[in-house]
DNA sequence: GCGCTTATTGACCGGCCGGCCAGTTCATTG
DNA sequence: CAATGAACTGGCCGGCCGGTCAATAAGCGC
């Protein structure tokens, strides 16, 4: 039955196939959520977009709030395992990690604007969920950060998880405020703000020359 | 039907007022739009806190979306004044000028949380008045960097906008995002990731010893 | 005092909202 | 081959949405 299926695309699956179905309304409800918030997307549209009855929606996800809920855990679960993979690929912990880490990081932010601007509905939610799924995740490079300022590559004076929350700030923000920034005179494009924020951000972790040392 | 009208009191002005209306309507817009957005509030709503009819509130502002603009025009302008006379009321350009500007814009949006949830709304509305209006601090800001820059303070190999940028997007995120990393495991308080903060920022805008003038 | 303007009201509108339900189609399975 | 249950549909519901309108009441210049 899957010989030639010529045009199983955008409506009518050859089959019924829920899995599919519930991916479909997911991909549409993702898309809408992200560009309207909750609130500014109707049901009507989802359906009307992912090309399926909103009757079909309630069957699958049984409510507005559920589908919402449903969107966020797929897209942050996606977002988390290609974040930790990225992370536990170099277990090393050095200058050049944290400076590829920032790259990386910034890079996904680039890369999938979409999530970007769900982080963003979900922190005027009040909603922590995505916080707690990151906190492993900063604990992680946290740890690696103390080891450095151990192993002296790191000015010893700071608190980790502020350093991993100074380049995720600055990074995230690049991105949401985009359109407030964007018209500033002077200011540059992606690349270069990235290395300007890299060489600011590098250089004020270095090991300052009068530091005592606790 | 009206005599004895006991609690005259938050609603029922003993004189007519428009002006003093305008302004409750504008009140209670703000607070509604920053909790829940344009989308998520009804003009019902607005009209039961502002202790006002529906219909007045159309005669005042037109339309539903109008008074969304009047209340971010109101909320930016009180911003932008505020932080352009403290900007301004130190003409100086030395380390202590700028780290005290990180400061005072980090305490300003302490203080002033619902103007954080304004801009946050406006990103992701698209809309770029706010930046339009932030362009010209900015300017102003950089302008005193270039000119630290030039006196041998700052390194010189950064983008004084980049500088600028850096600060106010950590400052700005530390508080849209505190849902966010509120609850990661060794994150300090206000106070001590903006020291930790400005140890970073201000060590690492510090010239470097091996840098070669361009 | 008398109008004129305008602030203010309450009732009302068509339309859209999320959700529900009775019914139909389809795949599985016993 | 039933028949059972899940996938799926169209139509409908009560209620809320933003907005309008005619009528009233209060300030204000004359």
């Amino acid at each position: 039955m899957d010989d030639l299926t010529p045009l199983p695309d955008a409506a009518t699956p050859a089959t019924r196939d829920p899995d599919l179905t519930r991916g479909r309304i997911l991909d549409a409800a993702f898309e809408l959520f992200v560009e309207k918030g909750f609130a500014g997307v109707a049901m009507r549209e989802i359906a009307e977009r992912s090309g399926v009855t909103k009757s079909l929606i309630h069957h699958h996800f049984g409510s507005k709030e559920a589908l919402w809920d449903a969107t966020k855990e797929q897209a942050f679960s996606q977002y988390a395992e290609s974040q930790r993979t990225e992370l536990k690929q170099n277990p090393r912990s050095d200058e050049a990690l944290l400076r590829n880490s920032v790259i990386d990081y910034f890079n996904f932010l680039k890369n999938n604007p979409r999530v970007v601007r769900l982080f963003a509905w979900t922190h005027l939610e009040g909603d922590a969920s995505c916080g707690e799924m990151d906190a492993e995740l900063v604990a992680l490079g946290a740890e690696r950060i103390r080891q450095a300022q151990q192993a002296g590559i790191f000015r010893r004076d700071i608190n980790p998880v502020h350093v991993v929350t100074t380049f995720v700030m600055a990074c995230t923000h690049w991105f949401e405020a985009r359109s407030h920034h964007a018209q500033w005179p002077g200011i540059g494009n992606d690349d270069e703000f990235l290395d300007d924020f890299l060489k600011l951000f590098m250089a004020g972790l270095a090991p300052s020359a009068d530091a005592s040392p606790a």
